[in-house]
DNA sequence: GAGCACTGC
């Protein structure tokens, strides 16, 4: 690879828009900050939360929630909303009586922290009076718990069995302004229960949400009318900011626009090392190639130099990083080296490092985007919003004042720059989505009313998909028993789809383990280096059928060797993410069996596997083109061209017919995880899909 | 013969 040039004689110029307090953060996590999870008794923790921000406020938050059925609470990082609001909650009296003060978070791992550290702070046993549940862990005590932190999804899951959320006495919704799907979905549920049970309380929680937009989510003219008829609740909102507790980041803009974001990123690394105090670098750019290409300039640079940035340990950093080199970013840096660690958006969120002092910005990110029309998810790298710009810079100021270096100039910033990113819900593919609120009695889907509405078009998509698969029915309700069972099972109703279909067809152990292993990144050890050992190796298990059987028998080898590790490092499978597949695999079976499906092994007989995902994926099913020298697919919907990606077992194969489970986009649309079908299958298992397909696609 | 931002049930 060439040397880079090292933009502007030497390096960026940067020019200084003073001093700027950022505010932003992981509040979750940044809560539980280092100091105050070091300390010791429990007199040294009163006072500790005395010093945060937040608790000034106690009678004031006490009072708005009193008189308010909803109260939006903007707090910046560090301002111990998570972590105390709960706590004077309690205190006040909201959990007498067996009610119970939930508090959801967008992720587990901060529901964890948050859970322990709430705990630890009033002295009890975690799973006692301060509880909490995910996915897979329930640590809570009917009738004893009463804070419990939780993911949003399991408080979703919650309101199949108790619509109404009757145990809740007030619900505090965390982190709302990174505007997850399910963080939007509980929105708008909350504000549809608030009428039926006016005593409930909402607490809306944020670092830089638009307040007022939130605002004016939760009034509306019958909520006013609601107001005289409940005497003192105030139905609109109160809102209430609560200032941070992080350090001073200064901003530094470049002068000209930068046209390649990681020769800037590299040449400030290199700015930053020769110029500045130590103290370590968090550089956020878009993926992986981003950042292997960042990290192989900074080694280029390092063995041409020797000198200069000798003194840099250099990591990357994402969530497709295997386990041990994740870990390595949280260690501190050798005596004398300064750690610079390239990150993708993980670090802006969901990992949180200590000991960051400068912050390199690239704007942008990799964002998802659905194309109703095509039905397509693409992954598309775009520019960030304002309120990730400031959050990534407060990753700077978490232990001393920092600098943060936007690789974009501030007249960008200021002038194009949108506030705020465009919500989840308006970038993705919505069936998950429709078919839970089918599931909760929401029959006007076109009418449900969102924090932010998704594209029509994006829903009717929704509803069309959902019908050909038959769990909803001409009325758009759901179908019995499919569609009501569909709802049951916390998957992809694709997925959920052929798991009904392989209970009848006799072959649901089987496909449940599909199932779990779609659900799961990837089983396979992420090794760019020995790929060809690892090809070799994956032949092993190797079918003629398909990616699908292939897992069945990686799934075979790892029982039969006795859920080994060695055996999983021997064949490049991740055994962590087999773990997970047994996880999941439980919980599908539980959830089968509780909903009434027969569990039982097809002892070999992949026919009817390869017939029960037909069932759940004949959208996705393509033909190789007549003539095709490169394995070029037409998918028999929308008549796109598709290639078999090269991690499949299939490709080369190239068999006439088959179904894939999902497509990635890059230079061509590839399918990843693809099986062999025979088309008559289509007609079987979707006829009212198929009947009306051009003559020339119609499989014979 | 190529490459997957991040979550969640």
């Amino acid at each position: 690879m060439a040397r880079w040039t090292p933009p502007q004689g030497g390096y960026l110029k940067m020019n200084v828009d003073g001093r700027v307090q950022v505010g932003g953060g992981c509040a979750g996590i940044s809560c539980v900050a280092r100091d105050e999870v070091e300390s010791f008794g429990y007199s040294n923790i009163e006072r500790q939360k005395q010093r945060l921000p937040v608790y000034k406020y106690r009678t004031a938050i006490l009072y708005l929630v009193e008189t308010h059925a909803t109260t939006i609470i903007v707090g910046e990082t560090g301002s111990g909303k998570t972590t105390q609001i709960p706590q004077f909650l309690k205190e006040a009296g909201w959990a007498d009586g067996g009610r119970v003060i939930a508090c959801t978070q967008p992720r587990r791992l901060a529901v964890q922290a948050v859970s322990s550290r709430v705990a630890e702070e009033m002295g009890v046993k975690l799973g006692e009076e301060v509880g909490y549940t995910i996915r897979f862990e329930d640590f809570t005590k009917n009738g004893v718990t009463m804070i419990k932190f939780l993911t949003d999804g399991v408080l979703l899951r919650e309101m199949m069995d108790d619509p109404l959320l009757t145990k809740y006495s007030v619900i505090m919704v965390d982190e709302a302004h990174e505007r997850s799907i399910s963080t939007d979905i509980l929105l708008g549920l909350l504000k549809k229960i608030q009428r039926r049970r006016p005593e409930l309380r909402l607490v809306i929680s944020s670092a830089t949400i638009e307040a007022k937009s939130m605002s004016s989510f939760f009034t509306s003219k019958r909520r006013r009318q609601m107001e005289d008829e409940t005497v003192g609740l105030k139905m609109e909102p109160a809102i209430l900011s609560v200032e941070g507790r992080g350090f001073t980041v200064q901003i530094q803009y470049v002068e000209e626009p930068v046209s390649n974001y990681i020769q800037a990123a590299v040449s400030t690394i290199l700015l930053i090392n020769d110029q500045e105090p130590m103290g370590d670098i968090l550089v956020f750019l878009t993926g992986q190639d981003d950042i292997d290409s960042a990290v192989h300039l900074l080694h280029e640079d390092i063995q041409n130099r020797s000198k200069n940035s000798s003194g840099l340990l250099i990591l990357p950093l994402y969530s497709g990083l295997p386990r041990a080199e994740q870990e390595l970013v949280f260690a501190p840096a050798p005596r004398g080296k300064r750690k610079v660690v390239i990150s993708t958006n993980i670090a802006e969120t969901s990992l949180t490092l200590e000991g960051i002092v400068y912050v390199i910005d690239s704007g942008f990110s990799k964002q998802r985007f659905y194309n109703p029309i095509s039905d397509i998810e693409n992954l598309v790298v775009a520019p960030i919003s304002k309120a990730s710009a400031r959050q990534r810079a407060g990753r700077a100021g978490r232990v001393r004042p920092g600098k943060c270096y936007r690789l974009y100039t501030e007249e960008y910033f200021v002038k194009e720059m949108p506030n705020e990113g465009i919500p989840e819900i308006q970038r993705s593919n919505l069936v998950s989505c429709v078919i839970q609120l089918k599931s909760l009695g929401i029959d006007n889907i076109l009418g449900f009313e969102w924090p932010a509405s998704p594209s029509p078009e994006a829903m009717v998509r929704a509803l069309e998909v959902l019908y050909s698969l038959g769990v909803l029915d001409d009325d758009a309700k759901l179908t019995s028993p499919d569609g009501f069972q569909v709802a049951e099972i916390p998957l992809d109703p694709m997925i959920a789809k052929m798991i009904l279909s392989s209970s009848q067809l006799g072959c649901s152990e089987e496909i449940i383990t599909i199932a779990a292993v779609l659900s799961i990144q990837s089983i396979w050890v992420s090794s760019r280096g020995a790929q060809k050992e690892m090809d070799e190796v994956k032949l092993r298990f190797a079918t003629a059928e398909g990616d699908h059987v292939t897992f069945l028998n990686v799934y075979k080898g790892f029982l039969q060797s006795g859920k080994s590790s060695q055996w999983c490092y021997r064949n490049f499978v991740n055994y962590h993410a087999m773990k997970k597949v047994l996880e999941v695999r439980e919980q599908l079976r539980r959830t089968a069996q509780r909903i009434g499906l027969v569990l039982k092994s097809c002892e070999g007989d992949i026919l009817i596997v390869r017939k029960a995902i037909t069932a759940g994926f004949f959208a996705n099913a393509c033909n190789l083109e007549a003539y095709s020298h490169n394995g070029k697919y037409k998918t028999i919907r929308g008549s796109q061209e598709v290639y078999i990606h090269p991690s499949s077992v299939l490709f080369r194969v190239n068999p006439k017919w088959v179904i894939y489970h999902s497509l990635v986009s890059t230079d061509k649309q590839y399918m990843r995880n693809v099986i062999s079908i025979d088309p008559s299958w289509l007609r079987e298992v979707a006829p009212h899909f198929y009947q009306h397909q051009r003559p020339s696609s119609i499989p014979h």
